[in-house]
DNA sequence: TTCGCTCTCTACCAATTGGTAGAGAGTCCT
DNA sequence: AGGACTCTCTACCAATTGGTAGAGAGCGAA
């Protein structure tokens, strides 16, 4: 294990104050004082704030990138929602920053959404296609992939994102129910994707 | 209609700016501005910033409010489903920072999310309770009545909110595809609450 | 040794931040 | 008229913001 780079430290610093505090709520002197460095040594690093958050932007998309081609691997449909919320769960755990910073990045009106967006675009197409074929063959219900995608794309994010809205139905998020959280989405999804004749 | 009061107005602006820039990104100054006032006006009616936040965050919630209890009426869990989207998707259209605002309040770590969670837990208390009794009667798919309710949080407002994510996937957010986003969502939502055997 | 490169530092900077103190204008009551 | 109250203002303030300029340390190559 050899030793991070500066700049490659301070992506990653940057990376879990960004996704936590946000774009607005971080500044480079606290940032700074985070690494054991002056603002300035980050400046060397990066021409600007925003171009150093654009560099985090691109580093999230990386390491979400990295975790979802372990996902791919099949074309059955459900086989990639599980992936997915395996992933998304694991991150939750281990790097809730990143997820936050996902989220950060898509607010309505990010100046990085495209970006982004342009970053997983392959991913979005391939899901899109799987669950085109999925739909046409009847092994899923629904009629229009693309907005089947954006629902199954906006319960996953939510479910492992939205921790303070799970305290307020009563439930500490812990390591002790992650595992039956998990299993009630998992559950969820897969009704909703059953082709069975509604009742 | 009577002019509003100007501590009304600084909520109402207010709301609209931190509900679309976020706390951090919402300066006094500029919220002055936009009022054509002082920033010293604002803090003589609101004590402080996050004082004029929390404020702000219990009007949101007052509005929310009154928007869900025109959906409470029945007792039957889809027209309850069916109310709640169709409110969630007219604040989309009519005031999306009001929904900004919810989700920045709900953020992880936020200061005012037990705030907010106070002003709704009746309204959650109720739709669990409805929940748990669709469960137990089979009309609803799933065993956890709040985690399931979870979900369906998760799956309305991150439908209705994640505009940047339905951009990335090709669909412009337009009011002519609106309509079209809403049934699906609905017809989304149905299927993951039908209690027939998964095929 | 000395040159040049990489990197972090000190020293500043103007602009903006949230917030305080208090003057002054208008209005209502006596 | 005079006083009290409500409200918005000007005038400041110290702290923090993102960013610039440039000194100096360490190091590898000549």
């Amino acid at each position: 294990m050899t030793e991070p780079t500066t700049r490659q430290r301070i992506l990653d610093t940057a990376l879990d104050s960004f996704g936590t505090r946000g774009l607005d709520g971080t500044s480079l002197d606290a940032l700074a004082r985070e690494l054991g460095l002056r603002k300035q040594s980050i400046l060397y690093h990066f021409k600007s704030k925003n171009a150093l958050f654009g560099e985090v932007v691109d580093e999230a998309a990386n390491r979400f990138i990295e975790e979802l081609d372990q996902v791919v691997g099949t074309d059955d449909v459900w086989e990639q929602v599980e992936g997915t919320v395996r992933v998304v769960f694991r991150l939750a755990v281990q790097r809730p920053a990143l997820l936050g910073l996902l989220r950060e990045a898509s607010r309505p009106g990010s100046t990085v959404a495209v970006q982004l967006s342009s970053r997983l675009s392959v991913y979005i197409e391939a899901a899109q296609a799987s669950l085109e074929e999925a739909l046409e063959d009847g092994r899923v219900a629904g009629d229009n992939a693309r907005l089947l995608l954006f629902s199954l794309y906006s319960t996953i994010m939510g479910v492992a994102t939205e921790v303070e809205v799970l305290r307020a139905m009563g439930i500490e998020p812990s390591m002790r129910n992650l595992a039956q959280r998990r299993a009630e989405l998992l559950r969820f999804l897969k009704v909703a994707l059953n082709p069975a004749p509604l009742l």
